[in-house]
DNA sequence: CCAAACTTGTATCGAATATTACAAATTCTA
DNA sequence: TAGAATTTGTAATATTCGATACAAGTTTGG
């Protein structure tokens, strides 16, 4: 059964300039607006109660008593959904209270990743990286730069040039000194462990490359010489979180892979095919990596 | 003011019998069951009107309507909330809708996990490695060791003696032959891309160490040797997701510490200045690790 | 610009609802 | 166990509510 305010907002069009007003009222202030009487929805729409009664019927309804009716049955849906279950209500007796706790605030990062990454921004990595360009490096500090390699490693399976360079200065620093155009960095700078990325990211503009900063809010120095900053909140009590991190990095992967799709897919495909030939290789004389 | 549902529950115990069974009904199916009529409410309940409206003035509220109008104004309010707003209904303009998209299905995975890990296993963990074990190896498979790293990265903050293997059948071999009882080994198994971690665990049981394995649903073979099985699910459309597991190591981190307290604060700040002295070192020379 | 079709609000009627009075039933107290 | 107090349901009542008929107003099409 559809929602109410689904056939509302598609035939919101067909209607009357009465009825669109009752429309708008009760959409306003859904489903409450339309639990009162038919009368005081009239009132707070500007109309009177038949108009109201007009809609409801046009809208397949016996009457009113049955749109109260699919109003209160959609609200008990809602509320038994495990979303609705988790954010409000008794705790289910099934649920580990403890590991609830910590699940409880890293939800709220997750609130805060979303309002805080501007769309643009992360369309814009996004369809750098389906482009395929040239060269795509990825550095992260002590701590990020695991999920920097969690990123390059699913990145990999999409697209190909992909590389994480863990130590820029170190064993790396020759993949950074090849960097041509048209290639792309992406650098995990987060607070607490500061560290050299603004000199990667510095070196890296010059090469001409696309410098990308994933970084928390206190923007770090790097984000001058970024071309896309996206900023994720990590802060927790009393420890840091990367669930805005990995959710972000996990969004970025299958961004790429929907813009990327035929290319993508084929990809992914010969990957698997690899790790298959591999795993047979390797199962024979002496086993190694793993899930 | 306080929600009806809550002044119920608090006013349960001084409540004759038939105005709890209205009350049960009420909370039964909150609130939609106090927004049709007092006659069905009490009909449900498995009693008549009078009662029904008995429990509504001994609330404090002036009647039936008022009583309904309460339970509108809740939902309007709920519905409001910035939580709600995330979840369903339409999108805050300010919200990255791509992103969101992203987020929804990874936080129905949050509550998969909290109800699949069992509140005694995790608990056992906890206290093990508060104890301060004489060792911790921590290994992982392709994917998973990025996790597994950040896992050990966190804990050595915290314990002393933890170590990750990333090849536990080559480099790091020597780690897991030297195991002793009185060892833990954590051992990170998921699907796709299966292990030898069935190895892995078979020789540290034998070694006499306890086994942890954190697995997906399907649990890994390798869960029949470990002392301590952590499921998480990881399956997501169209990729796996490791929002769960994430969230499930900063929970062991951070309730290890609470469980440790004093000795664990104290190697937290041994641990900073040491990062603090090697950064005064490294800045001059050449620039090394950071965030 | 006129007439037909369509909207919309007022007034009215019948039905459903909340509410109250009262009596039966139950529980509590001495 | 007897009487008092409390609880609970039945029945009657007054109010509100949903529904409908109808007329005034508006829009549309030729």
């Amino acid at each position: 059964m559809t929602p109410i305010k689904a056939e509302i907002h598609s035939r919101m069009d067909g209607m009357t300039p009465a009825e669109r007003k009752v429309a708008r009222a009760l959409l306003a202030n859904y489903p409450s607006a339309g639990l009162a009487s038919a009368a005081s929805l009239a009132k707070t729409a500007g109309t009177s109660s038949p108009t109201v009664l007009r809609l409801v019927t046009r809208l397949g309804l016996a009457g009113y008593p049955e749109f109260q009716a699919r109003l209160r049955e959609e609200i008990t849906l809602e509320s038994r959904s495990p979303v609705h279950r988790a954010e409000h209500g008794e705790p289910d007796p099934a649920i580990n209270a403890e590991l609830n706790a910590f699940v409880l605030p890293r939800r709220e990062l997750l609130e805060r990743m979303v309002s805080m990454v501007p769309a643009s921004e992360f369309d814009r990595l996004v369809k750098l990286l389906a482009a395929q360009p040239r060269a795509v490096l990825i550095s992260g500090g002590y701590y990020s730069v695991n999920l920097a390699e969690l990123l390059a490693l699913q990145l990999d399976q999409i697209i190909p040039n992909v590389s994480l360079a863990r130590e820029p200065f170190g064993r790396d620093s020759g993949k950074y000194l090849d960097l041509k155009k048209n290639a792309v960095v992406i650098i995990f700078d987060f607070r607490r462990h500061e560290m050299a990325s603004t000199k990667v990211a510095q070196q890296a503009k010059q090469s001409g490359a696309t410098v990308v900063v994933i970084t928390d809010q206190e923007l770090s120095p790097s984000a001058a010489d970024a071309d896309i900053v996206l900023p994720v909140p990590v802060d927790g009590i009393p420890f840091d979180s990367f669930i805005g991190l990995m959710v972000l990095v996990e969004a970025i992967v299958e961004a790429t892979f929907r813009q990327t799709r035929d290319s993508g897919l084929k990809r992914m495909k010969n990957w698997e095919e690899n790790i298959h030939a591999y795993r047979a290789f390797a199962a024979t004389p002496h086993p190694e990596e793993e899930s």
